[in-house]
DNA sequence: AGGAACGTTGACAGCGCTACCAGCAACGAC
DNA sequence: GTCGTTGCTGGTAGCGCTGTCAACGTTCCT
């Protein structure tokens, strides 16, 4: 008898086959579409694989099937706690399902992702998941041919590859310099780190409100290429106040930006919100524990990593959504550290769960 | 002449060989091992290959030599700010070489984790990267059975699987509690989150110094199984201020924890370092930035990343290194935060770029 | 009753690559 | 001159699985 085995004594499908009396292509069946067998080979062949601890072997059924069960994500970071949150939406949506996760990091460079693409797409991914909008024209080109489905995530635009997800940057800035011109404030400055496509897009929201209101000066805004970090904002607040010196408000890309300028604030004897109010980018936890707590823009992260793996894993069994562009919008979640000026001189200290008053918006007007 | 392609249209090995006048099996050596070549065949199944764009089937290739290039990394959370940098220094270590990184997240079970380990090794991966020294008896089993390098990361211990790179967690927290003692701090609180393995032995090696200062209480310790936050910081902080009022310094199990206690403090107008002093644990950037800066325990979690992977490619392609069992230390990073009660009344409020005293130790000692 | 339609099963032939071994030329030792 | 040795190359035979298609038994329709 003595069935063969493999050389590395793992369990093959004929194994299983021949337990379950039945031929290895039923038992293929089996782990494929289990609703085409007769209830009595299913559950032997079930009990079969069980039995023996089978598990089959990747890389025999992609070269058979000429597809893998891989979904690449190509993500700029993996130090930015933004990106981290998304994964994590992506990771648990994948889990339970029969994909696995590639990741790959183009360290926000276009021709790094171009040049991972080719290698991702080159392996029949099941499906695609990329950052942004500004691939290059290759990336494009490859991109629209490739046979699988895409979601781009972290912000929409117009003509999208296939898939989108996420929010528009420009409404969310000039929410948020809106929220600070409600408040009173008029000398508003912008300081930015790292500016990538996104944060760029924030500028240029921050800039037309300002421009609308009558208020932009070249010198309110202070930016840099070096990655973000707490103590640069404080370095490029310290310039921000340089260059004026009345400012009364920042509004910072993210907001380890947002908590650096407070330290420094805080470091200096300035008054927050009395003197300088606030505003963060992403709503970290820290925010709503800070002291004051600070104003952000909160963006859904998590629910846009989780929702592009859900999306992407339905178009891939062939479910398309309705909507294939989604805007997750945007909050101003308001706090402390944007109070109008004029309000009772200090901010009451209450415990972290001060009220939060929030605006929601979406972010597209389609 | 045409000649054939796959369905896909891909370029196969085949063609590769064609255009360079040399039978398949060569050009599979090139990849491989392109020294075997004579040096005419070498150059032209490059450019051969070049100029059709040939990217290997990496299924096929996986089934044809019975291994993949693929490393397995098991680890806790994604959430995680300390993961996030070990798993930056895994990649970049990755990048350049052939294999590829699978990440999963065992959600801090190690019966997750044991299942996510059958998964893995039923794929045959090239190498294996796990999280702590933990593992049921059966992943123990399943890992010493694995025909892969193994590299255990984040903690040493005895009996490695393989490789090992960490440090002690428990001598770190021993540390950071006797600089508390030496800066005349006696009544010490512990705060904890989550507590996994690693916060555990930080705990034991607080209570154990606490013990040998004849200052332990059990009420100074307080410890939740929610996972971290700033805002928990606080709450675990107001809980642990409760059952002692006469506090003098808290050891918090995490930066996180930090932060929020430091705003707690604030809240409550509780000078730091005058009447309480914080230490924390990772060494997180924002530290470095607070106001007062705050004392960390610095861990070398990139560098443990970057390490592992290298070590774990070196061993996969042979050359196991020297020392398999590598004890990356951590330091005490000393900031106004702990700076003793009765120094100036109030720390110097310096810039960011703060002067940080430090005590570098390692961890083990055999 | 005969035939179409359906549901279920199996045989066959690869998927693209590499392990293994054999073959061949060039070279030096005896 | 013969033999081994070395360096390079090629042929053969799969790796474990699945796509395709044919075959079978059963049910339902006319």
């Amino acid at each position: 008898m003595g069935r063969k085995r493999t050389k590395s004594g793992k369990i093959r499908l004929a194994e299983v086959a021949e337990l379950a009396g039945v031929s290895p292509i039923t038992a293929s069946r089996f782990f494929r579409n289990p609703d085409a067998l007769s209830i009595g080979k299913r559950t032997r062949v079930e009990s079969a694989a069980k039995e023996l601890g089978y598990v089959p072997n990747l890389a025999a059924r992609a070269l058979a099937s000429q597809r893998t069960e891989v979904i690449g994500v190509l993500i700029p970071s993996l130090t930015n706690n933004v990106f981290s949150d998304v994964l994590r939406g992506i990771y648990d949506a994948s889990e339970g399902s029969r994909y696995s996760i590639q990741l790959s990091n183009t360290r926000y460079s276009i021709l790094q992702e171009e040049k991972l693409l080719r290698l991702f797409l080159a392996q029949k991914p099941a499906g695609l998941i990329v950052t942004g909008i500004d691939q290059t024209p290759e990336s494009r080109a490859m991109l629209e041919a490739a046979d699988c489905p895409i979601v781009q995530i972290m912000e929409i635009g117009p003509d999208p590859v296939d898939m989108m997800i996420g929010f528009s940057h420009y409404d969310a800035a000039r929410a948020a310099v809106a929220h600070l011109f409600e408040q009173g404030r008029r000398k508003i400055g912008f300081v930015g780190a790292r500016m990538d496509p996104r944060v760029q897009r924030r500028l240029d929201g921050y800039v037309s409100a300002m421009k609308d209101a009558g208020s932009f000066e070249q010198r309110l805004v202070v930016t840099t290429a070096t990655p973000t970090s707490v103590t640069l904002g404080g370095a490029l607040f310290t310039d921000l106040l340089a260059a004026e010196p009345n400012l009364d408000a920042v509004f910072c890309a993210n907001d380890d930006l947002a908590l650096g300028v407070l330290f420094e604030c805080r470091r200096r004897e300035i008054a927050v919100p009395e003197q300088i109010a606030i505003v963060g980018f992403n709503d970290l936890e820290f925010m709503a524990s800070a002291v004051p707590t600070l104003t952000s823009v909160r963006t859904n992260r998590y629910e846009m990593g989780r929702t592009a793996a859900t999306m992407l894993i339905e178009a891939i069994d062939g479910q398309r959504p309705e909507r294939p562009v989604l805007d997750l919008g945007f909050r101003v979640i308001e706090r402390q550290s944007s109070l109008p000026r004029h309000s009772d001189s200090r901010p009451a200290v209450s415990g972290a769960g001060a009220t939060n008053k929030m605006v929601a918006l979406p972010s597209s007007h389609d």
